[in-house]
DNA sequence: TGACAATTTCTGTTACAACAGCTATTTCTG
DNA sequence: CAGAAATAGCTGTTGTAACAGAAATTGTCA
């Protein structure tokens, strides 16, 4: 997530003929803008730990799927994002030993994915900094207008009604 | 934008101890999430182009920004996102004569960019294109509840108010 | 069974973002 | 005015995302 907002509203000149913002697009850009002032925040957070959003997500995702672990496929197909270079996100996690990787017997195909404790520890580690960010980027809306946003974000996910 | 959401709640295995999903965290992904299934879309849109959404942004704030054009640290003002490697972002749009950069003259340290003609043909081409994308994205949303969409971020980019 | 398709993961390449350090120019300060 | 500090932009490097294609394994069906 990585850009947005765009400058002053249609101050252009002569000849310009821009079409107007669009209260769409308004929307289309504030939640750009939002998710990206969010992340970036999370982002700080686990800067010292040397984790990215994405591998802090990966951990995540294989803590809650213990102790089977995952096949890559399936953590892929968790994460939102479709192709996000599995493979060598595993690398890095798994050369810090913060996962492990072992064949399946039965389907030679796949590659079984789980976490270590190491990875446990660290996860351990940052889940009270983390519930706190959240807490201090939203925490102030409140119980029914997050409720709210949830409802109306669902919405926004679903084009065309 | 590129990563999000977390596997089945809590399926969590003896000695687990993991902290439940909190409300705020949930709204997190959530918007994390809506960004990137958003992004994606308009991703998809400008491929045929050869336009990444980060440098079709560019484009847009600089025409808005005619014709005087804009300094390199103003257009990275306007982009939400503090680094987004300007120069190099620059040189390729230029390479393909989307913008043009010249020195400033009463200040050599400023490189003053603006759009071409070519670039502002370019955006002319996509401006139906990406407000029809828009409004079929969020459009079924209605006005009353993208205002409300639009105040809820406004708060949640606001820590601790 | 054997050919072929589907699935799963890996590899190579390109483009880009993040970070740090550099140069050129201007402004500030004594 | 000289020199330090600030400002603007560029360059080198690293890590990662996107994309295409290869390799290994399994499933399907004549």
């Amino acid at each position: 997530m990585r850009k947005l907002k765009d400058g002053p509203r249609n101050g252009r000149a002569a000849g310009g003929r821009i079409p107007p913002q669009s209260p769409e697009r308004e929307v289309f850009l504030m939640i750009q803008r939002t998710a990206d002032v969010l992340m970036r925040d999370l982002e700080e957070l686990l800067k010292p730990y040397r984790l990215s959003p994405t591998q802090y997500h990966v951990l995540r995702i294989l803590r809650s799927a213990r102790p089977e672990g995952l096949a890559c496929h399936e953590i892929t197909a968790r994460m939102s994002t479709h192709d996000p270079d599995m493979t060598r996100l595993l690398d890095r996690l798994e050369a810090r030993r913060l996962l492990a990787r072992q064949r399946q017997r039965d389907d030679r195909r796949v590659i079984r994915v789980h976490i270590t404790p190491e990875g446990l520890a660290l996860l351990r580690n940052l889940d009270e900094p983390v519930r706190q960010a959240h807490k201090r980027q939203l925490g102030h809306i409140g119980g029914r207008r997050l409720a709210l946003l949830q409802k109306l974000l669902t919405l926004a996910q679903t084009p065309k009604a």
